[in-house]
DNA sequence: ATGAACATGTAAGTGGTTACATGATTGT
DNA sequence: ACAATCATGTAACCACTTACATGTTCAT
């Protein structure tokens, strides 16, 4: 999975600009992707050239103008053999998890800030996941619902355990 | 969190060298981290140039020699550094779930097929952290076994979903 | 006039991975 | 003889991010 796939998959539902992606990027992706407009832009530029989509200028009144891209036959075949390739592994990262792997080495009272404003951190971005959550359910396909309800649900998870920790460490004396 | 803060941490607990770092990757680390010699290797090189660490060869019976690294006074500084800086936000990239999040141009079939190799895949991952743990959790620091258990309730969590999620596909008619 | 949101783009840098190259030693 | 494990290293490449640069339009 690299960025063209991503940006193929959203131009399978329609045509759309590099700034809509992004938008897009920073809500219903923001738990398992993103990208910055470094990447999103010279992609965009290097799939036209390549003819997996087509560049059209619109005039938007209020608003400076957008390139909207749209996804070409070639680009539909491209996607579909992304979609048929071996799932790539999952990568995940954790600053948090690895200074816990080390917290012998600092005073408990460090830790316990890591932990709480970890705890903040995900609570926010709970609130903003399951805010939209609602009425997109509604509207779209079964997988993509479990893939929001994915999301949602390890992050409340990583909410609990993370509560569950704090408790522990406080009652840690010295 | 770069290579050389985790290596730094790793070293203030005794000399090692960069293929026992690989290892304690493979194993404890490898739910929230993983580098590879090409990284290890050279930054090894790097952190003995700027004083971080000193090498010492040492001869082996019965195995090829190894470079064995201890860290310097310099060193723990810039560990330290490290423990007091602000913690990265967490970077978790999915490709099961961005396909999911397009599921809906692929056969029921294909997404079952993702389910269960991922569930199979999640399973094994499982198998391996918590064969480890026993004797893990005796020895180690507090915020270290909260950090074992972190990957390996996520873990269970993640597959309890996917279960779930598999069942709800199959129940899917069309 | 000033800041926020909309909109696009580039250049330099970063932090890795992959593949390659080498070689010792042990067990089968 | 061959594979597996131990052990180190490099060169080429890659997919990104960050910072910079530019400009419009709208609301205050």
């Amino acid at each position: 999975m690299n960025s063209q796939d991503v940006i193929l998959g959203m131009l399978l539902k329609g045509p759309m600009s590099g700034y809509d992606m992004k938008q897009v990027f920073q809500s219903v992706f923001s738990y398992f992707y993103d990208a910055s407009y470094g990447t999103i832009y010279p992609t965009l530029s290097r799939m036209e050239k390549d003819g997996l989509i087509t560049k059209e200028s619109v005039v938007q009144e209020g608003k400076p103008n957008k390139n909207v891209y749209a996804v070409t036959a070639q680009g539909r075949v491209a996607f579909m053999q992304y979609m048929h390739s071996e799932i790539e592994p999952e990568s995940f990262r954790s600053d948090l998890l690895m200074r816990m792997f080390f917290g012998e080495f600092v005073d408990k009272e460090v830790v316990i800030g890591w932990f709480e404003r970890e705890i903040d951190k995900k609570e926010q971005q709970y609130q903003q996941l399951s805010s939209g959550y609602q009425e997109f359910a509604r509207l779209c396909s079964p997988t993509k619902r479990l893939c929001a309800e994915y999301g949602m649900e390890s992050l409340a998870h990583a909410i609990q355990f993370l509560k569950k920790g704090l408790r522990e460490i406080r009652a840690l004396e010295a």
